[in-house]
RNA sequence: GGGGGUGUAGCUCAAUUGGCUAGAGCAUCGGACUGUCGAUCCGAAGGUUGCGGGUUCGAGCCCCGUCACCCUCGCCA
């Protein structure tokens, strides 16, 4: 390619009515032509707008001629003269609709092949090609919108931190695999034969170091790696705002994070928001919204019914109580008008979650009717009615079975309503903190019990007592920051003393032996003077989408994976060469086919 | 590993009960056009209906298998 040299002199989203007459030079991408033969405009397009080109057969011949030669998405460059566009065809929708650029002079830059799909953000073009075309697909306007966005609040949170005195500081991606958790990705050692680094989940560990070292405040803008199924909102590389304080209580690091949130929600999106946020019991979180993310934009919670179920003669609700099981519903607004089919719906839609089905009743002005309604009393059904608040025109839907079934099944069945009845009005946020979570869970898979944060949160205080008789029952120094439903982060206080956190580690069953090989550093760092510290960890990618109310956080990601984790841009994951294996001492049971 | 959905022209979609020479809009190409801005008008080209097998006189449609992509449970944040 020769070397061109019409420089521009403004970008394509600046030229007003006050360039008038001005020489300028623009630089950009065809966005369209419209020729009518005799005239002919071409918009021309960058990352800061358009701005419209015209060519007249009356100023050069020549040049109009070459111009009609141009196609969508070619690069070129324009000199020309500002001019108010003439009366009655200004743009009101074009920033630059005032004016127009009468060209003198243009170079073809590059030429493109035509697109595989329209860039228009209108036209709704399958996701896969778009990951194909990725570079394509980020010349879109609404894409590249969204990576401004988010280059917005990084630098609106880098600010934020920088001015409450934390240190940004980088920690390493080649780290030691250690147990629980996330799945890592591995990196194989090609000078330790059978030895393997781990991605890094997060730099949980790291912060805690950092800390010990007396950095106090640290902040960084940490990409994490884990190695399991991905979702809409799950990919395998994410990235984190990741904050540790020391010499803090939960609170102080809570409403530092506020700070921040309240500061990206005016500088990045030009809204308030009150402060402080609500901060919830997970049990109160649980029993009424049966999750520890609820969606606070609508009501519709969970109803205990258990004690009116109990004399009831419907066997179902008797016998999951008698299995010392829970009854619960929640009040479908309005849903009464469900056809037999939508209900159905429900309930397979709750069947995927686990449950055996749902009842329901459906609240008339007479009275609650419904398959199950003849197995109450009369008084019985107006004690739900009335405990569950129902108006005429709802539709109740309860579930009885073991308690946590119950939550997570009336919880999934919660926000599907709420989506399928339009309870959610469009740029609403609503934060909360999640907060007293158990300390450890029962896992099925193994058996014990597990750390539900990470082995490093602190047990309240007051909870110390029974850690060893009743482990279940301790709640735990951690906090979720819940937005509209999804869990946007967590964090908790540490434990910072080695004797609590060896009682710790024997609670889950990591004995002394492994705790020494796999965390002997943190152990150790704990016995030269650790501050009290706790921090948190809040995910940009999903925050990012959140505030754009998009679906995917593949929207907020510049070169995301697909469901398989793959790159369909590039192909990762690729083969690698057998030299490669051996070098890193490893070898594929099956060797892939060559490609 | 399980459940669900989708796959038809470059793109987005349609095709009634199995009757079809598989259509439309946009894009593309050619032509016309001096104030358009999703320009307009005329015309053309464009298809192994993801792939393989089966049922049938006949399959885009039904059956079996398979592949790809998406949503989801488990898992995980």
């Amino acid at each position: 390619m020769a070397s061109w040299t019409l420089k521009r002199t403004h970008t394509c989203g600046e030229l007003r009515a006050t360039h008038k007459d001005q020489t300028v030079t623009l630089n950009g991408w065809v966005e369209n032509r419209r020729d009518h033969g005799g005239l002919c405009f071409i918009d021309l397009r960058d990352r800061y707008g358009r701005t419209q080109i015209v060519f007249s057969p009356q100023r050069s011949a020549e040049l109009h001629a070459k111009a009609s030669g141009l196609r969508p998405e070619w690069v070129v460059a324009v000199r020309g003269v500002v001019c108010p566009r003439p009366g009655g065809t200004v743009n009101p929708n074009l920033s630059t609709g005032e004016i127009e650029v009468e060209a003198r002079e243009f170079e073809v830059l590059n030429e493109a092949k035509v697109l595989p799909f329209p860039l228009s953000d209108d036209a709704e073009v399958g996701e896969e090609l778009r990951l194909r075309h990725r570079y394509l697909d980020l010349r879109r306007r609404s894409m590249q919108q969204n990576l401004v966005l988010r280059a917005k609040l990084v630098q609106v949170m880098r600010e934020y931190f920088a001015k409450h005195n934390f240190v940004d500081i980088e920690t390493p991606f080649l780290v030691r695999s250690t147990p629980g958790g996330a799945r890592n990705y591995l990196v194989p050692s090609r000078l330790f034969a059978g030895s393997f680094f781990a991605l890094p989940e997060s730099p949980q560990l790291f912060k805690q170091l950092l800390m010990v070292a007396g950095y106090d405040r640290y902040v960084q803008i940490a990409r994490c790696l884990r190695d399991e199924d991905l979702r809409a909102d799950r990919q395998p590389e994410f990235t984190q705002l990741d904050v540790e304080m020391s010499f803090v209580q939960a609170d102080d690091v809570m409403t530092m994070l506020e700070g921040c949130v309240a500061e990206i929600m005016e500088r990045v999106l030009g809204r308030k928001i009150d402060l402080p946020f609500r901060r919830m019991p997970f049990a109160e979180a649980l029993s009424l919204y049966g999750t520890d993310k609820p969606d606070l934009r609508f009501g519709m919670p969970l109803w205990d019914v258990a004690d009116i179920a109990k004399s009831c003669s419907f066997k179902v609700f008797t016998d999951a109580l008698a299995a010392g099981g829970a009854v619960k519903g929640i009040a479908a607004t309005g849903a009464a008008r469900y056809s037999r089919k939508e209900i159905d719906e429900l309930s397979t839609f709750a069947q995927g979650f686990g449950a055996k089905g749902v009842a329901w009743l459906k609240v008339e002005e007479a009275g609650l009717t419904g398959s199950i309604a003849k197995f109450f009393q009369p008084a019985e059904l107006a004690a739900l009615r009335e405990r569950m608040h129902a108006a005429p025109g709802d539709l109740l839907l309860f579930v009885a079975d073991k308690p946590e079934l119950v939550h997570q099944v009336l919880g999934a069945l919660r926000n599907h309503l709420a989506g399928k009845l339009d309870l959610i009005k469009d740029g609403e946020f609503r934060f909360a903190w999640v907060v007293d979570f158990p300390m450890f869970e029962y896992s099925n898979e193994e058996k014990t019990i597990v750390a539900r944060h990470h082995p490093f949160t602190s047990p309240k205080d007051e909870d110390l007592a029974i850690l060893e008789e009743k482990p279940l029952e301790v709640r735990a120094k951690a906090y979720d920051l819940v937005l509209n439903g999804v869990e946007l982060g967590g964090g908790s206080i540490r434990i910072h003393r080695h004797d609590l956190q060896r009682r710790i580690f024997k609670l889950l069953g990591i004995g002394d032996q492994e705790a020494k090989e796999k965390f002997s550093f943190l152990l150790e760092a704990f016995e030269f003077g650790a501050p009290p510290h706790g921090g948190i960890a809040l995910g940009i990618d999903r925050f990012v989408m959140l505030l754009l109310g998009l679906d995917s956080i593949r929207d907020v990601i510049a070169f995301p994976k697909n469901q398989k984790a793959m790159d369909l841009m590039t192909g990762a994951p690729g083969t690698v060469t057998p030299r490669q294996w051996k070098e890193l001492h490893i070898r594929p049971e099956e060797p892939p086919k060559a490609t």
